[in-house]
DNA sequence: ACCCAGGGTCATA
DNA sequence: TATGACCATGGG
């Protein structure tokens, strides 16, 4: 039976095509299985603007000097060295300390669960340190709700793939693609479509120059046919007739 | 030597 | 509202 091809150009067809090319993602990642959802808050800072194998780094020398908890973190007195791998490490030990802080005095997993999730989200935001992205990062991994994450590489791809910008801030992309998808969509797709526009911008759709030869979005990519339409002129063969 | 990475804050204009 | 500087390590 030859498989589905999904020839749609919505945001559910584009999962189902970026599924059959990469498969599932298995996010949220974790270096320590006996405390993965505080885990998943811990990582959330430590990858602001930085690569995860540096977060790894940081995640196993954390987690060798004690449980990942809120209150070890906070009793931690050399929290800044014990991350420094992660980069930027002074700021995200204060943004470490003031979740931890926020974690507590919430009341943990159990009380937060019971949080609506816009609630959630505006509390994680009003936390210095902790913006729109990684707001909704934990939102999504660590407390499994529907939230679609309007990170650079989503702005890239909708940019090139729609051939509009006219979305420039994070809330603009995120209501509009939460809007487009409706809300039967499960915690599960976010969950892997995150993961898999991430792996798909990492593989092909980079910051300078886009692997679109290798991309199995390209049929329906506005970047890609422009792309084309300028290459119609200049050919090899039409210099090779000409010379 | 430069650019980038699973961002966010703060100071200017 | 919209840029720019800054944070800072590590890999390509």
């Amino acid at each position: 039976m030859a498989r589905a091809v999904y020839r749609g150009r919505g945001w559910q067809a584009l999962y189902k095509r970026l599924y059959q090319a990469y498969g599932p993602q298995y996010w949220w990642p974790t270096h320590d299985r006996r405390n993965p959802r505080f885990e998943i808050l811990v990582g959330a800072v430590l990858v602001q603007h930085t690569a995860w194998r540096n977060v790894e780094k940081a995640m196993s020398s954390l987690c060798r000097a004690g449980p990942l908890t809120a209150e070890t973190l906070l009793a931690h007195e050399d929290l800044e060295s014990l991350i420094r791998s992660a980069g930027t490490y002074r700021i995200k030990a204060a943004r470490l300390r003031n979740l931890c802080q926020w974690f507590i005095d919430a009341g943990g997993f159990a009380a937060i669960a019971t949080w609506d999730t816009e609630q959630l989200c505006q509390s994680l935001r009003a936390l210095s340190g902790l913006g729109p992205e990684t707001a909704d990062v934990i939102a999504l991994y660590a407390f499994e709700r529907p939230r679609f994450i309007a990170d650079a590489y989503a702005f890239r791809l909708f940019a090139r793939y729609s051939g509009q910008d006219e979305c420039s801030r994070y809330d603009d992309l995120a209501r509009l693609v939460m809007d487009r998808l409706g809300s039967s969509v499960t915690v599960d797709f976010y969950n892997e479509l995150h993961a898999l526009i991430v792996a798909h911008a990492k593989q092909i759709c980079h910051k300078r120059q886009p692997a679109c030869r290798h991309c199995i979005l390209a049929d329906h990519c506005a970047h890609r046919q422009s792309q084309l339409f300028q290459n119609t002129v200049p050919t090899t063969e039409y210099y090779s007739h000409h010379q």
